[in-house]
DNA sequence: GAGGGTGTTGCAATCGATTGCAATAAGGGT
DNA sequence: ACCCTTATTGCAATCGATTGCAACACCCTC
């Protein structure tokens, strides 16, 4: 409450910033107007002032250490330099190298970002999204987003800049940045076939979310491309990205007719529970079943086995939704642009070619396999 | 720039909010005064506003979809309600669930988090932190301090309040919330010996951080404790906690005369360095070589072998870590507190009882073994 | 009926930086 | 020598909310 530098009745301390100094520290130190000092530090309004004048400013501001309070100049210019950043869990392995992405591009621009943990219940989401708004956040990361949540139709109408990462909505009404969805199924079904496999089972993801959705369309297009009959391909939906309901999932496969030899995941989460599963029924990959992940998250090279996975190069991913987002700030033009990333398969030692039909732990399993060839 | 409600020379435009509306924007609507609308919104000032008035402008506030702009409150009573974590790396798997309970924590009381990635070169930690308290950030969380690091003198000249997560400093000049690292190596350590183990390794953590240099200790002091003399243990000092490091202390130990029979690593990612380098050396986990990590970070029980390993609890760390944050700031009466968390064993597959004499895969490592007994 | 509370509300300054406009000074052209 | 540019700088309003202080109304009491 108390402020230092005022010529007031002591006389003793000269100058004494028990606080930061401000920019009027830096104008008394030289004699000149705040309004000077500003322009002279702002780098678009420097040239507005003689150069000698702006050396001495420099000078007496490093002199001082000032650093101008981004929260009052914000406050005047409208603009924060804060990003906010809602993401569906920070300690799902996949998500930290996609912050790592966003908040490295966007760092290089000044901008910071907070980053929002959302949790399971996505009920929180519209509110959380309001908050970062009385932030007043410059723009918006949204790693959460369902297929058509009503997050988006608030954000467009709050006018606030949006991109989606690894997430797409229906209407194609943001810009997104995510993988290629369905030629990452392809990449893994193509290889389960090569190897021979001609019973495919999908763990797939919640499909109120664009990757659950897509993956499992794009499994189902990849197995009828490669002459795959619907009989010969068996799909369980997992609740969640997790491993706790990728097991449950892979149970239920497994305890249907006519098991696959080969499953994939939509996400490596769920195929750490495809692993429990097969533990549980005491099989064992590739033996007995071969195992493709999806994202490759860290550290799955070490699991027993490696995990064949197919790869999305997150850390770009998030690059790329950053420049997105700086984009949309500095144009409002925005194109509702969509960068789509390739994916690239991963082969380690989760998949193998299927066994042969004489010994196999899956014999009875196998049963039923031929009920109605297509 | 346009302000919409200003009852100017148009008559056209009654109520077009293009933007947020403002205290400004209720007050008329409720014919107060925009001060009494601050108050009535303001839990601690609501007293002070007759029930009536009060309940007309909170509806009035909700009708308009009223959020108060955070950054005008913020400049002028001085608190942003951001607090700015210091993070070593954001990607590094041990972290993020510490950073869950830091925003779970601070979040119920209004709080937002600053994530900053410092990254390998520390050299930037001090701008880093320069630029958090230009934001205004009304504490801090470092996650990345060193022993004797001079951004502490920093923080404690800036008067801000400030808490070390998983990282204490040398002369206990600030509150920190860490495990028992040394109890860590004791539980370690003593599991090993019980096993049969005599001759032990530790690879440990970099020596300019606290928990490298306090689990080395430890890890001295528990053998030592149990009888070993220092010719039955090895240490081999890591640059960084990462994998490829581990691999490479790992190799350096493995190389040394009196190779061990066990090795504890300061860290999990250390851990999974030195499952590298027994597979480049042939050698297979338990059965020549029992292996403990230290963090049980996620997804370790998948390894193979599972990762026997030491547990700290990085949520709670997050949690109380917060929770001090906000008594500093609350009261600076800061008696610069300091939690320890009890760090926990999980046994898993790495260790084993150590290999008989006959037919080791390590025989030849292990001449010289008894060249000088102690 | 006048004085002293108590309860509400308005006024205006303030936080720190930015920026349109005005004012001043310096320089150049005829 | 005078007027007009151009280059610098100062002034003051502004962003939106908060809060000490003043003002007002109302009621009770003696």
């Amino acid at each position: 409450m108390v402020r230092n530098s005022k010529s007031g009745t002591g006389r003793a301390a000269i100058a004494a910033p028990a606080s930061r100094p401000t920019i009027r520290d830096v104008a008394e130190r030289c004699g000149v107007h705040p309004s000077t000092v500003s322009r002279a530090l702002s780098p678009a309004m420097s040239h507005l002032v003689a150069a000698g004048v702006a050396k001495r400013i420099r000078a007496a501001a490093a002199a001082l250490g000032y650093q101008p309070n981004v929260t009052a100049a914000g406050l005047r210019t409208g603009r924060s330099g804060l990003i906010g950043v809602l993401a569906p869990d920070i300690a799902d392995p996949g998500f930290p190298p996609i912050l790592s992405g966003i908040t490295e591009t966007l760092g290089t621009q000044g901008y910071a970002t907070i980053v929002v943990d959302v949790g399971p219940d996505s009920s929180r989401e519209q509110e959380l999204v309001e908050r970062l708004i009385a932030r007043g956040v410059d723009g918006l990361v949204l790693a959460t987003v369902t297929l058509n949540d009503p997050v988006i139709g608030h954000c467009l109408a709050a006018a606030i800049p949006v991109v989606l990462v690894n997430r797409t909505d229906v209407g194609r009404k943001l810009p997104a940045v995510a993988t290629d969805d369905e030629a990452g199924m392809r990449l893994a079904v193509d290889h389960l076939v090569s190897l021979g496999h001609r019973r495919l089972g999908h763990i797939a993801g919640p499909q109120h979310v664009s990757t659950g959705a897509l993956r499992r369309a794009g499994f189902k297009a990849a197995a009828a491309r490669a002459g795959l009959s619907t009989q010969n391909i068996g799909i369980e939906t997992a609740r969640a990205y997790t491993r706790e309901e990728g097991r449950l999932a892979a149970l239920r496969l497994l305890d249907r007719k006519g098991v696959p030899s080969a499953i994939v995941a939509a996400n490596d989460l769920l195929a750490l529970g495809i692993y429990d599963a097969l533990g549980e029924r005491g099989l064992h990959c590739p033996a007995d079943m071969s195992v493709v992940g999806h994202n490759d998250m860290p550290y799955v090279d070490m699991l027993s086995p490696p995990l064949t996975t197919v790869r999305i190069a997150q850390r770009s991913m998030g690059n790329q939704a950053a420049r997105l987002l700086l984009d949309a700030i500095a144009g409002p033009g925005s194109r509702r642009e969509r960068v789509v990333l390739e994916p690239k398969l991963i082969v380690r030692g989760s998949t193998a070619k299927p066994r042969g039909s004489s010994g196999s732990a899956l014999r009875g399993y196998l049963m039923g396999a031929d009920e109605k060839p297509a």
